[in-house]
DNA sequence: CGTTTACGTCAGCCATATTGACTTATTTTC
DNA sequence: GAAAATAAGTCAATATGGCTGACGTAAACG
């Protein structure tokens, strides 16, 4: 049933000539890389996708449980900034993570009003499966391209992100600390 | 600071030893990449998203017009193959795009039953548009790479796709151009 | 013929996001 | 010390984009 016949896509009447600028682009049209890209990071979500979908969360709970505890003692403003969502949606997110023991809060020291965020030894044991599940994908695709490449996608995949953020992004996967 | 002293506290995957930076991977931690590639994606669709947002459209719209739009003709079926969801979900974005003539369907020459899917000149141009916002952020990414960066970036996003539904992705974004 | 295929549609459900308004603590400021 | 600002939580309504199941219709197939 599912084998769908894909090769049966007739051609496109519409290039007048091949458009995409044929200078400095090595030969690979940027539309490629589009769609590359959309695949690639379909497959790349799906990975942990599955294995969230057997506990009964999404993908919003996964980015929750990742950043916490990928940053202990987050304050929920972080998390907000770095999810860029609103704290509603994030409200029922986060109730469940806590209620189901994934994710635990605590008053701040300095600042009683702040619920530092924590995740506990069951949270870390589900971000550190996921992190392994697109490790192995990492891995994987790095075996196929030769060595360098490790390096090369990093610098590319930082040159995708807007110029404004990427300083902060960088903080941020360096593990330092989101605060003040 | 963040660095209360509960017990429950895990941990951090940094300070409890980078585990995977030992073999083989040219010092970069994969948890770098896998936030790298979360922040580049969202920048990379925070494109098209803006634009799209100003004609009350979505991601799934532009899903529809960009594949439809590469590979005129194509049926419906071929269609719900490539986004992998049900005709249920494309249904009712299907009939807006059409109901506000940026798509339009045929039935089939050979095959009356069939509805092939083919943009209008509105269409195309939606397309061209968004297709060229994304192509600026990859020159601007490979510029800042420096030579040979596109090769490698386009190894790496085929390489980081499932081996199985490789190569009909291959066959699919090569299609228009080279099929038949 | 009868069956299968391609497509559409109705009805309902779920997950994730949004905005706006409001409450509760707590800290800061005047 | 009262007022204002801040951190977080919550209620309610809404949108988007998925899903399943059931059913209908037209056309092709055998």
């Amino acid at each position: 049933m599912a084998d769908v016949n894909v090769s049966a896509l007739p051609v496109s009447p519409k290039t007048g000539g091949k458009s995409d600028d044929s200078q400095g682009n090595e030969g690979i049209p940027a539309v490629e890389l589009i769609e590359l890209l959309f695949f690639a990071y379909r497959d790349f979500v799906g990975d942990a996708d599955e294995h969230l979908a057997q506990l009964g969360f999404g993908r919003a709970h996964h980015r929750v449980v990742h950043f916490v505890s990928r940053h202990p003692g987050m304050r929920v403003a972080d998390l907000l900034a770095v999810l860029k969502i609103t704290k509603q949606s994030l409200g029922r997110v986060l109730r469940e993570l806590v209620d189901h023991g994934y994710v635990l809060q605590r008053a701040g020291d300095s600042d009683r009003r702040e619920r530092l965020l924590y995740v506990t030894a069951k949270g870390e044991e589900l971000s550190r499966q996921l992190v392994s599940l697109q490790t192995r994908r990492f891995a994987r695709a790095f075996n196929e391209c030769g060595p360098g490449a490790r390096l090369e996608a990093r610098k590319f995949l930082a040159s995708m992100i807007d110029p404004e953020s990427r300083e902060e992004v960088e903080r941020l996967i360096a593990g330092a600390d989101t605060k003040k």
